[in-house]
DNA sequence: CAATTCACTTTCATTTTGCAAGTGAACTTA
DNA sequence: TAAGTTCACTTGCAAAATGAAAGTGAATTG
């Protein structure tokens, strides 16, 4: 569906990404599922930003769309939805940790730890690993 | 201005990039200043992806406001406004890397060349010295 | 079986976007 | 030197996206 050539505004890598994720509140969810061990709807709500419901449900779809993300049902308990990331949406992490060294580098008032900020320069790959295999 | 805790939705890390960054648009701006070269108004409005003029005025000032780009006079031509990226700016070039290289990965009909795209997996830092190198 | 929780959907006012046209300063051509 | 032309924007307006709040329906709990 992105991929197709009347949709894209063109087909250079960081348009593909930006068709996907560029908005105020993608990124957000996947930091979410990513970091924050987050896999339901009513988790993603209450994070420091203040998602809306309408906002949030739209952007699932999108991501679930794109291959991002899969929705499921939890096994324990038929109702409630799980959303977790595919593969696709793990490659994202090389990502996020490079945005998260740039953030710690240029926010005077980051939340990063100093510790992780540290060990994120000289020690990306292990992090890597680490949160990989939190996720499974 | 971006860092005051009025206007931030939050200090994460993530959210930081969001702030400065996180919409359809900026990102492509950066690009048109870090791998092409472009550094004029009317250059960014030739990309593939046809910015509205209105928009990339709000966006380059954005832009300057979060000091991710200078704005100056063409030193040649009076009338010129040139537009270049600070070092914060060019600090952003491992995220765009790591963009690429997911896009790459991902997106079937990518015009990231296939040798580019292979370099890009076992030789980062050697391109990211290059592409800093012609920056000056 | 009534109340609550969860995961959304709908409504609607406000904000942002995008296209088109307009503006003004410098520069080029006749 | 007067008349375009180019460049870098700004303005106006219709359409789309956003955000707050209320509503819906399925499951779960008391």
């Amino acid at each position: 569906m992105v991929n197709n050539s009347e949709h894209c505004r063109s087909h250079c890598p960081i348009n593909f990404l930006l068709e996907a994720l560029g908005d105020k509140w993608t990124l957000l969810i996947v930091r979410d599922l990513m970091f924050k061990g987050k896999k339901r709807f009513g988790e993603f709500l209450q994070s420091d930003e203040k998602i809306a419901t309408n906002i949030l449900a739209a952007r699932l779809k999108k991501l679930e769309e794109n291959h991002i993300i899969i929705k499921s049902s939890d096994p324990e308990s038929g109702s409630m939805r799980l959303y977790q990331l595919t593969d696709k949406g793990k490659d994202l992490l090389p990502i996020m940790l490079e945005i998260t060294d740039w953030s710690a580098k240029h926010d005077a008032l980051t939340n990063t730890p100093p510790d992780f900020a540290e060990r994120l320069k000289t020690d990306k790959a292990a992090i890597a690993a680490d949160i990989l295999a939190a996720l499974e």
